[in-house]
DNA sequence: CTTTCGATGATCT
DNA sequence: GATCATCGAAAGG
C-alpha cells in the first residue's frame, strides 16, 4: 500500500489547480472525482484577491488549505481552495466534478436536471454540495469536508478561463480530458 | 447549434 | 450606474 502524495497547499495556485483535477471532493458525504478548475492568484487581474483583503475575500487571505466561498451574481454560492502562504491570496476554483457520491442529495438540490448537469459549473457545485457561507474559511482536512488525491496522474488538458473580462488569454482552466462532466468543452 | 436576456445582490467606478 | 470567477429559459439559424 502505498498513499497518494498530498496535494501541496503551499505552492502555486496553477499547480494545484493541476493537481486537483482527479482528486475526490466530499462535502458532507457528497460528491466525486474533481473534472475542472480554474486558477487564481493575488497578481491576477480577475482574482477577487487582486485589490487586496476586504470582507469578501478574508478567507483568500487565510491559512491555505482551507475554503474560500463567495456569491456569484447574487444567486450562486461557489467553492474555491485557498493555496500558497496565508495572507498572500490565492486560490483554485472548482469548476466541475463527476457525480458519484450522494446522488440522491444532489437531485435534490438541483432540481429537475439531467445527471450530466448536476455539478457541470461552479455555481452548479455548489449547489449540488450544499456550500454555504457557512462552509467560508473552513478547513478542508476536516468534515463535512474530505479530500482525496488522485491516485494516478491525471490526464489533464488546457484552456483559457471562463467568464471573466481581464487576463483572458492566460491558461488557466484545467479539465480531465475526455470528461463529460466539464461545464464546456476544451479547445 | 448559437445568441440574448432576466434573475438578484454585492462590488466597483 | 455598470460590472460581475453564473445559470437557465427563450428565441433565432
Amino acid at each position: 500500500m502505498v498513499a497518494p502524495a498530498a496535494l501541496d497547499f503551499q505552492g502555486s495556485s496553477v499547480d494545484l489547480a493541476r493537481a486537483l483535477i482527479g482528486a475526490v471532493l466530499l462535502v458532507d458525504g457528497v460528491g466525486g472525482p474533481i473534472v475542472e478548475t480554474e486558477a487564481y492568484d493575488a497578481e491576477d487581474p480577475a482574482s477577487h484577491s487582486h485589490r487586496g483583503p476586504d470582507a469578501r475575500n478574508a478567507s483568500m487571505f487565510g491559512p491555505p488549505g482551507h475554503a474560500y466561498v463567495y456569491r456569484s451574481y447574487g444567486i450562486h454560492w461557489c467553492l474555491n481552495l485557498v493555496c500558497r502562504e496565508a495572507g498572500h491570496g490565492a486560490g483554485v476554483l472548482i469548476r466541475a466534478l463527476e457525480p458519484t457520491e450522494g446522488l440522491d442529495r444532489m437531485r435534490t438540490r438541483r432540481g429537475p436536471v439531467v445527471d450530466l448537469l448536476l455539478c457541470a459549473g461552479p455555481g452548479r457545485v455548489g449547489q449540488a454540495l450544499g456550500i454555504t457561507p457557512a462552509h467560508d474559511g473552513l478547513p478542508l482536512d476536516r468534515a463535512p469536508f474530505e479530500l482525496r488525491p488522485a491516485a494516478l496522474r491525471a490526464d489533464v488538458v488546457v484552456g483559457p478561463r471562463i467568464g471573466i473580462s481581464k487576463a483572458q488569454e492566460m491558461p488557466w482552466r484545467f479539465g480531465l480530458r475526455g470528461s463529460r462532466f466539464v461545464s464546456r468543452r476544451f479547445p
